[in-house]
DNA sequence: CTGACGCCCTGCAAGC
DNA sequence: TGCTTGCAGGGCGTCA
């Protein structure tokens, strides 16, 4: 499921299609994704220039020359495809550019999101206001991870899902940062040692630029935008390994917590 | 404010 | 073979 790797991987490879390039067509196929496509969606930006594309947390951003940003989310199994062979049931969203390429957004769950607002203010944009800092950015360090999780009693499994604490975590790669940090899941989030803390940020860091080296990851329905497979989930430590052996030797077990599945080496993970 | 939980949706895999 | 059941989980709403 599309994490902060994925969702890099995807920008990039929609900048590389996107890029100063002139949208010919903006057709949405079915509006009721987990918020319905803006109606003017189409309107705004048919005609438009896509002038540059990035990311915030689990968010695309796609911004026009006309002062427009269309902000996607991909839920859990959504995927930009580029030039599809057939248009199929979910496929939600179809953008061709100028020179005829075709992109369409498909999610079968429909968990995914596309929206649409003035550039100048996308900071604005509701689910950004609270949001934390991006892992990979300057203002996410021990010091300030330190400063989110201060009497906080949750897990730091739960904690390091908020995307009020840091953003663009998921399941995926919040199992495999703490097995990396020699971290417990069920640990107090409030009560980690500052060293810890450290070693923490350095895995949250290590664990996404290794991710997004590799095209991300895959799993079942999670494909980069030019087809080809993320190769990451082949290098998972814990996730998705139950029973099978952790690198220090020990055995990977899975928990659930807040109905989620956490892969966790009881023996390195105190 | 916090934490716990349910819900949205569909495809896939396991079990009977 | 064909059915049922459980699972995947991001984000948001509700509730205590």
């Amino acid at each position: 499921m599309p994490e902060l790797p994925e969702v890099e991987t995807t920008v990039a490879g929609l900048r590389a299609v996107l890029a100063g390039r002139v949208l010919t067509r903006v057709e949405p196929r079915r509006a009721d994704l987990r918020f319905p496509i803006p109606v003017d969606l189409r309107q705004r930006l048919t005609g438009a220039r896509v002038t540059a594309l990035s990311r915030r947390a689990k968010y695309g951003l796609v911004e026009t020359d006309r002062g427009d940003m269309m902000i996607f989310h991909l839920g859990m199994s959504g995927r930009w495809r580029i030039a599809p062979a057939d248009i199929g049931a979910h496929d939600h969203l179809l953008i061709e550019t100028e020179g005829g390429l075709l992109l369409s957004l498909n999610d079968p769950r429909r968990f995914g999101s596309v929206d649409l607002v003035r550039s100048d203010a996308w900071q604005a944009y509701a689910p950004f206001t609270r949001m934390g800092p991006e892992p990979l950015g300057p203002d996410f360090s021990a010091s300030t991870l330190a400063r989110a999780l201060d009497g906080k009693t949750a897990s730091i499994k739960t904690a390091l899902l908020d995307q009020r604490v840091v953003a663009g975590l998921g399941n995926i790669y919040v199992c495999e940062a703490l097995n990396m940090a020699g971290i417990a899941p069920t640990r107090p989030a409030g009560r980690i040692s500052r060293a810890r803390l450290v070693l923490l940020v350095d895995a949250i860091r290590e664990v996404l630029t290794a991710a997004i080296a590799a095209g991300g990851s895959t799993l079942r329905d999670y494909a980069r935008p030019d087809g080809e497979l993320g190769y990451f989930s082949k290098q998972w430590r814990v996730y998705g390994r139950e029973g099978e052996n952790c690198a220090c030797g020990g055995t990977i077990q899975r928990r659930i917590d807040g109905g989620r599945s956490t892969f966790h080496c009881p023996r390195c993970q105190r």
